[in-house]
DNA sequence: GGATACGATTACATCGTTGAAACAGCGTTG
DNA sequence: CAACGCTGTTTCAACGATGTAATCGTATCC
């Protein structure tokens, strides 16, 4: 279809190198020649074909986010991130979505698209130590969300534990001592739904309030389903909670439905808190208090971490950086956002 | 990185050929040698190289799917469905943002992409019928939302004027006489709206309602903030509206947080209804009355066209195919979902 | 038993691009 | 003026896979 260098370079009458040269700016053209080649160019729409340059090159300009579930507000808004901060330094975005399921997380580990991309930026949820160590495919990687373990691996993610933390003492401070948790999780390398746990411990017994584990009920998953359903079984317990902090922003809005579904008024009856501030939150009624993480931070150091470590050249250097280099955790900045949910006045 | 065919021959004592041959499953090969191979495979871990094999081939496995925005949840829940059924097809899928900009939308019309992908399924905001006429790039095409023009283009989508006047006539059966619209566009190629709008005014005219323009201001996008926005003018007005249709779910969850928040009950002060059943309007409160397109069909639908455009073999034959084959208009089912925003009992 | 057919394998060219290196022309320089 | 260095251009050989056609061995047929 397209036409290729040949073509460009049988019309102006020049060897297809030239016309190589010209597309990528060398230097030592002659004005004259490189006024031909750039009118045969235009004249025949040349493309550059991708697959050719890719073999040629050991690259292929792309590169692979892997997450969850695109249909989750929060990896919707990160991805979107993601793929803006990619095509700034000139790379496409390929999505793989894993469903959470560890098989599939392992896959992508494994390198499935190895060699269709040049670096994966990673979410994973139930992948563990394990799986990360055994990775044999050497494609540069950065993860997202907290770090599994102290392998070559850049990861960034914002402290998910003192995040927690403060949106616990957050509800303490309203005066709450009866505060529940949605969203433990009982797969023991669901890192992020730990640390947020841990956080919450850590606020319950700097107040000296007592740990209830009734009122830390797991979820399957992290979907509005989930939280609605939990929260009912927390409120039918003998002594409801209060306040209830959701380990993300969908559980609380499943939460937020039981709750005025049943009548009660939120914040007034019970306060409801979320974590990743998605833009659901900002308009339920009511609106919801929230942990908002950086997603526009997050997603640039990722592309930009992983843009250092492809580094400037093929395969050959890459291998040689990529385990030279050391290995870069950063820490992404979030604020605590209160919203009517927990301190609310609006009527209804 | 990766071994390459001639290391898997060298380690089996084969010729490149043979390997390649037991690969792509070519039926003569003797059960020794192909064992031989299969071992030296497993050894090396060998992975095709895509790139070499796409530029052989005139292939690449990649379709794209362009899209106005991927954190609008109904986009964000149409692209799980398409990179499902692309899986399901062994295609991989790459995400394009459009952002509703004409200009990018001419882009990726013109084919950005093209050397990277064999199809695009694309869903439009602005672009028109000379943009879509004007294309030249021969990349195969499957348009999603309403047919723009009797060019050579696939096309997937709802009837969304039949589904519209459904929607307002189930307002209309409730008794209300004075409904508004939220999600008019002054933009004239936003053909999705028109017909939308076109449905509405179908409905008012069959049951004798006259058609007020002050009920049915225009929006700049389909956003949470747009309805709320345009919500609080057309609660403004000196007659404000008793039932509201929006164009999206999005809209109408806006609209919804500012009737609440005005201390309207809903519906029994004003009813909502959306468009597009996004897992949101399951869990806001009130639930959301809207329209339901099958969204795993539209996908499968789509990816199925372009499969069947793409045909089984490589460019030559694409050229000649697509412009042969016949267009196909395919009408996707859809539903009325009536929830608790327009016949509600919901408390509070 | 020699021609024939077919199974199994291989050599070779090719997809489109680009790095390395060679080469041609021309002005400098010692 | 020969050697050198620079610009400008070309030739050549890859990258890794696969389609085509050629080759080789052996079983089959008359």
């Amino acid at each position: 279809m397209g036409a290729s260098l040949k073509d460009v370079a049988a019309r102006a009458g020049v060897s297809v190198k030239t016309v190589s040269n010209v597309v990528n700016g060398y230097t030592y053209v002659a004005p004259h020649t490189r006024e031909k080649v750039e009118k045969a160019l235009a004249e025949l729409d040349y493309r550059p074909n991708l697959s050719a340059r890719n073999l040629r090159r050991g690259r292929t300009g792309v590169i692979a986010l892997a997450l969850p579930e695109l249909d989750a507000p929060y990896f919707a808004e990160l991805s979107r991130f993601v793929i803006d901060a990619a095509a700034e330094r000139g790379w496409t975005v390929l999505i793989d979505q894993t469903d959470g399921l560890a098989d599939r997380e392992r896959q992508v580990l494994q390198g499935i698209r190895e060699q269709l991309i040049d670096g994966l930026i990673f979410s994973p949820l139930t992948v563990g130590r394990e799986e990360l160590a055994a990775r044999t495919d050497n494609t540069p990687l950065v993860l997202l969300g907290e770090r599994i373990l102290d392998g070559p691996t850049h990861h960034v993610a914002i402290d998910n534990q003192r995040a927690a933390r403060e949106m616990t003492e957050h509800l303490i401070s309203l005066g709450h001592t009866r505060i529940g948790a949605i969203g433990a999780q009982d797969n023991p390398s669901a890192n992020t739904a730990h640390l947020r746990l841990a956080g919450y411990r850590q606020a319950l017994e700097a107040a000296g309030l007592p740990y209830d584990d009734r009122l830390t009920p797991s979820t399957r998953s992290y979907h509005r389903a989930d939280g609605a359903e939990v929260m009912r079984r927390l409120l039918a317990l003998d002594e409801p909670p209060q306040a209830v902090f959701c380990f993300n922003d969908l559980l609380a809005l499943g939460a937020l439905r039981t709750a005025l579904s049943a009548g009660l008024r939120v914040p007034q009856d019970v306060a409801v808190a979320g974590f990743d501030d998605i833009e659901d939150g900002r308009y339920s009624t009511p609106t919801l208090t929230t942990i908002s993480p950086d997603k526009g931070q997050i997603a640039r150091t990722a592309v930009e971490l992983l843009d250092a470590r492809i580094g400037g050249t093929g395969r050959a250097a890459r291998r040689a950086e990529g385990d030279a280099a050391e290995v870069r955790e950063v820490e992404a900045d979030y604020r605590l956002i209160v919203r009517e949910s927990t301190v609310g006045t609006a009527g209804a």
